[in-house]
RNA sequence: GGAGGGAUGGCAGAGUGGUAAUGCAACGGAUUGCUAAUCCGUCAUGGGAUAAAACUCAUGCGGGGGUUCGAGUCCCCCUCCCUCCGCCA
């Protein structure tokens, strides 16, 4: 959400913003409609003062025994007036909400400018991809002939976009939760939380999910949203509060399933389980001060990364351009695994600073010491990682010549102390 | 699913139709100085005014409607929270 002030005091800067974007100028628009909606108000507001007034001398008079008959005609002619005025400063204002809450956050100005994913601006590439003397297959070539990736079963269970894992590569994604928490909770200074994967609107709201993108989301028939990213649960657990800034950074990581319609996505990645309706991920959130975000942004895109590279999988980190970044986003790192059997490096996190966009339709503020009033947190957001895409890159990165996959290191004792997945005989169907 | 209770500022908490008490916390100031106390002011949001204030007006008692000259208060609808009962992993 905008501040409507920062609107009024810097209209060009605002417009550059969206520009930048692709989008058309707005401030206009939404400049003429704040001044109709003052005018409109201060004109209640008249009105208003002199009923208040009349009122007031009603309850005298009536008190002395007086007579109110011509205050009271007064007070009942100016009701009609009022009530469409109210009516008309109600719409004026909910027209100017209905506009600022569909517009996307302003991009930082460090962000690259373009107009999609290929004009995302590769900031370094870390790892060494593996030289295999055979032709690197796909994770799904793999999982199928492990025989413990199962897409048909999937399939009669719930459609298209759904996997159902096996034996040890179920035990896999397992582990790769696990390690991935332990790493964040342990080393990276996170809290873990384990949140409800359904939810109010009101909090997909505080996220920006809504109202704009429901049609990305599942939802049930009373009426509660199943979770996208545990984004939504984890930041919204700052809805409402006023922290004080000693509090601040808080940082909380959280293991949860996340479910997405796909919806605009028809036909993309429809083979293997690198888009599915339901998948795991290890979310990392932080609400920081103002002055912080920009910091915590790189830290929170190094903890990322320390995943990767514990799992030795070769990766590249991209900062998104403005024309590739998510509504709330002021600024975004993708970090992006390599893929051997595809031959591509493919989004496996994604860590966006917010700024003050998620705070404002939360109301998250904190308060420092010694200085008066509230002001809003800045939030935080990157997948660390997600677990299925993980699992992709750990089975192609492992794969071998005999359709043998080697455990990284870290995930073995996650794993029984299992340094191959082997082929199973038969599927056990 | 059934029954009941509740929602008022950062927090606590009064207020049964006539200007939203009070306490705590916070901020500004005054005063006196033995780890502090005391006093005064400020202490929700928005409009107008202003360089910024002072100032001024309106709104604000979970949300939305209604009754009334006037609603935190009365009526209707909705949401959320809590308690008890039932069911349940």
């Amino acid at each position: 959400m905008h501040d409507l002030r920062f609107i009024r005091q810097s209209p060009e800067e605002f417009d550059r913003g969206l520009a930048r974007r692709g989008l058309a100028a707005m401030s206009p628009q939404i400049l003429a409609l704040d001044a109709k909606r003052r005018a409109t108000q201060t004109a209640l507001q008249d009105m208003l003062q002199r009923r208040n007034e009349a009122s007031k001398q009603v309850g005298l008079a009536k008190r002395n025994g007086d007579d109110a008959d011509a205050l009271i005609t007064e007070v009942q002619s100016l009701k009609d007036k009022i009530a469409a005025d109210e009516e008309s400063a109600k719409s004026l204002e909910a027209e100017l909400t209905g506009i600022l809450e569909g517009l996307p956050n302003l991009p930082a100005d460090d962000v690259p400018e373009g107009g999609g994913e290929d004009d995302n601006v590769e900031i370094r590439q870390v790892g060494t991809k593996p030289a295999f003397d055979f032709e690197a297959r796909e994770h799904f070539d793999i999982g199928e002939t492990l025989g413990l990736m199962d897409f048909e079963g999937a399939a009669a269970l719930s459609g298209a976009r759904f996997v159902v894992l096996r034996g040890a590569l179920a035990r896999l994604e397992r582990a790769l939760g696990n390690f991935m928490v332990d790493l964040h909770t342990g080393e990276n200074g996170f809290a873990e939380v384990s949140p409800p994967v359904l939810v109010r609107s009101e909090a997909l709201y505080g996220t920006g999910q809504l109202p704009k993108f429901a049609e990305d989301l599942y939802r049930t028939e009373d009426d509660y949203w199943l979770i996208p990213t545990a984004e939504v649960p984890l930041t919204n657990l700052s809805s409402g509060a006023i922290y004080d800034a000693g509090d601040l950074p808080q940082r909380l990581t959280a293991w949860t399933q996340c479910f997405r319609s796909e919806a605009g996505a028809a036909g993309k990645d429809t083979r293997g389980m690198l888009r599915q309706h339901q998948f795991g991920k290890v979310e990392m959130v932080c609400v920081t001060h103002p002055d912080e975000s920009d910091a915590e942004l790189e830290r929170m895109t190094g903890c990322a990364e320390e995943v990767l590279k514990r799992l030795e999988v070769p990766y590249r980190v991209v900062t998104l351009c403005t024309g590739d970044m998510g509504f709330g986003a002021r600024k975004t790192y993708d970090i992006e695994a390599w893929l051997p059997g595809q031959g591509m490096y493919r989004e496996i996190s994604s860590c966006s600073n917010c700024g003050e966009f998620q705070a404002r339709r939360m109301n998250a503020r904190f308060r420092t010491k010694g200085e008066k009033g509230t002001r809003f947190v800045n939030t935080l957001n990157g997948s660390g990682l997600a677990i299925g895409r993980t699992l992709i890159a750990v089975l192609e990165n492992g794969q071998n010549a005999d359709g043998t996959v080697t455990v990284p290191e870290v995930l073995r004792p996650y794993m029984g102390g299992l340094e191959r997945i082997e082929p199973v005989k038969g599927t056990g169907k």
